[in-house]
RNA sequence: GCGCCUGUAGCUCAGCUGGAUAGAGCAACUGCCUUCUAAGCAGUGGGUCAGGGGUUCGAAUCCCUUCAGGCGCGCCA
């Protein structure tokens, strides 16, 4: 649709000598009476020219030649270029939508382009919390969006199973397991002190009785640490599959270093010249790439650091050749992106194609009051939790209602008393409603198959005009979503769509109307329900035939 | 102190790659179910786009600055 205006007036603009115009501006006017596209081009080159905006505008519309598609083209306010199409092509490209279906929705952007997401990746030294809700949500949408957009999506999941802070969590698992077992052992000063670490005492207790009672820490810690790590691991991976959450790939920090990628690594980056010794330690010159300070990558104790290894996982990254690499954090690892980038840059990797996107916190209230959020200190609501409380649909849509970067209030209990009334129930009862008027018009034998050959032409009223045209502008919006990696628009967008659906619905009746609007009705509800489903589809959101 | 993010209706948020009269949901108020699902529809009220400067034909949007909030600035992960 707006390609489509796109290429006219790029055509104009070049039959009339207007050559050097940077890029073209299409945007939709503020009221519908306006038209349905809009450019303010002649505004943009008046200055060039030496020609009023509105003259410029004239000579564009005179030099117009296929006029076929619009209805009208005018020029408004200080020089907008206004086009309002006609109804046969409205009518044309429903008919497509309804023929071809999702390959009329589909935009071959990525063109087949290989990309890895790699996202959530949070510690297995607790459940996760609401935080990493909102990233998995926005990184299962993304990935869903880009391959619908013909990327070839890999998800990935990087486990921290190695360092200090699983060492933590077994050692607070011992610790709890032998003060069950009523030996007094300190529970360490920045243990994890949340329920689920009594909840793995107890198991052991039940498995193993009393066998590692009074031992000491360190001849037995591999097994706790493992043992508490991987029940943890599994714990977050049923969590995910239950919000919906599908991830390709586990990259396992220990698989890092067992295989010898960190030692390679930190040789390839010692052979570039970009490690040095100071103070005992070895240091990666960060600096150099735009980072503000130097990083230690083994400790004066020998030593790795966290950063060592995540040097290691982004060399393997670029060895696994994608062609965009995307990470998505949350915003507390903000300062966190300068090394990281510093470590593509001396590996030489292109500067852009390793975007790192930021999922702002999300500031869990109850009844206006903040809940803590500590996973040490084991305050925390999880995400199970909510997921239970609120339900898995709401829970995502929420976060795909805001844009990642906006600081989420996330109200249990104001959530919890719109849940009847959520947006969206909205959008997933409109997708309802248009399955039971189908199942209404197939129980009274109406034919709802080939609905493309249905008398489009009947779909005369403003409310199914205006649905025609929303539905038709699902692809620029789908495009303009993949461009700015912001599922979000979608969400907007369906809702809008849902919007002038029950409008419609409200005000007309599909079937029970003569014979052959039945079946340009249905055609029409049948392309709405085409993108409500597509929609949902690319937000991982169900699509329930019933409500 | 430095860096990143945010500040838009009573509340939660869109709009931010500059465009025309700033939008949605919730909350409030008034109407609409004998016909395809009322989880719906029609309507009303509600704004110093945090404040101040600047850039230009045009600024919620870009730049500077002040204020407010969140987060980050380890040989932690």
């Amino acid at each position: 649709m707006k390609k489509k205006v796109r290429k006219i007036l790029e055509d104009s603009l070049k039959f009339l000598g207007f050559e050097a115009i940077p890029s073209i501006e299409i945007e939709v006017p503020p009221d519908e009476s306006l038209g349905d596209m809009s450019t303010p081009v002649a505004m943009a080159v008046s200055k060039t020219f030496k020609k009023s905006p509105k003259e410029i505008a004239k000579e564009i519309l005179n030099s117009i030649k296929d006029k076929s598609v619009f209805e009208k083209i005018d020029i408004a306010g200080p020089g907008f270029i206004n086009f309002t199409f006609s109804k046969e092509y409205l009518y044309s490209e429903l008919k497509k939508l309804l023929e071809v279906k999702k390959d009329f929705l589909r935009k071959d952007i990525g063109r087949g382009k290989r990309i890895q997401i790699e996202f959530v990746s949070a510690n297995p030294t607790g459940p996760l919390h609401l935080g990493h809700g909102r990233g998995a949500a926005t990184g299962e949408a993304l990935s869903n969006l880009l391959c619908a957009a013909n990327y070839k999506v890999e998800r990935e999941y990087y486990i921290n199973d190695a360092g200090k802070q699983v060492k933590l969590l077994g050692l607070s698992v011992f610790a709890r397991y032998q003060q069950l077992l009523n030996v007094d052992y300190p529970f360490p000063e920045e243990g994890y002190k949340g329920g689920y670490v009594d909840e793995i005492a107890i198991e052991l207790i039940n498995k193993y009785r009393d066998r590692y009672v009074k031992s000491d820490f360190n001849s037995v810690s591999d097994f706790f640490i493992e043992y508490s790590y991987k029940k943890m691991l599994s714990q977050i991976q049923k969590d995910l599959e239950d919000f919906g959450i599908h991830f390709d790939t586990w990259q396992s920090e220990r698989e890092l270093y067992k295989e010898g990628s960190v030692d390679l690594a930190i040789k390839d980056l010692h052979a570039k010249g970009y490690i040095y010794e100071k103070e005992g330690a070895f240091w990666f010159k960060s600096t150099n790439f735009g980072d503000d300070k130097d990083r230690v990558i083994i400790k004066k104790d020998g030593e790795y650091t966290y950063f060592t290894s995540d040097i290691a996982y982004h060399r393997k990254k670029i060895e696994k050749n994608y062609d965009e690499l995307i990470n998505i954090w949350g915003a507390d690892h903000h300062g966190y992106i300068q090394r990281v980038k510093a470590v593509m840059r001396a590996f030489d990797y292109p500067k852009d194609r390793l975007i790192i996107l930021l999922v702002q916190m999300v500031n869990l209230l109850r009844g206006g009051k903040p809940v803590q959020m500590s996973k040490r200190a084991g305050e925390f609501v999880t995400l199970r939790e909510v997921m239970d409380e609120v339900g898995v649909d709401t829970t995502k849509f929420i976060f795909l209602t805001r844009r990642p970067d906006s600081h989420l209030d996330f109200d249990l209990e104001i959530v919890k008393s719109q849940t009847a009334e959520n947006p969206v129930f909205y959008v997933q009862y409109a997708n309802a409603r248009i399955n039971s008027i189908f199942k209404h018009a197939n129980g009274k034998g109406i034919n709802t198959e080939s609905l493309y050959n249905a008398d489009l032409n009947l779909l005369e009223s403003p409310e199914e005009i205006r649905i025609i045209k929303k539905i038709l502008f699902y692809p620029v919006i789908f495009e303009e979503a993949v461009d700015t990696l912001e599922p979000h628009r979608i969400t907007f967008y369906l809702h809008e769509l849902s919007a002038l659906f029950h409008s419609f619905y409200n005000k007309y009746r599909v079937i029970n109307t003569e014979p052959s609007l039945n079946r340009s009705r249905l055609a029409l509800c049948e392309a709405i329900r085409i993108i409500l489903k597509d929609g949902l589809e690319i937000l991982g959101i169900s699509a329930p035939e019933k409500m």
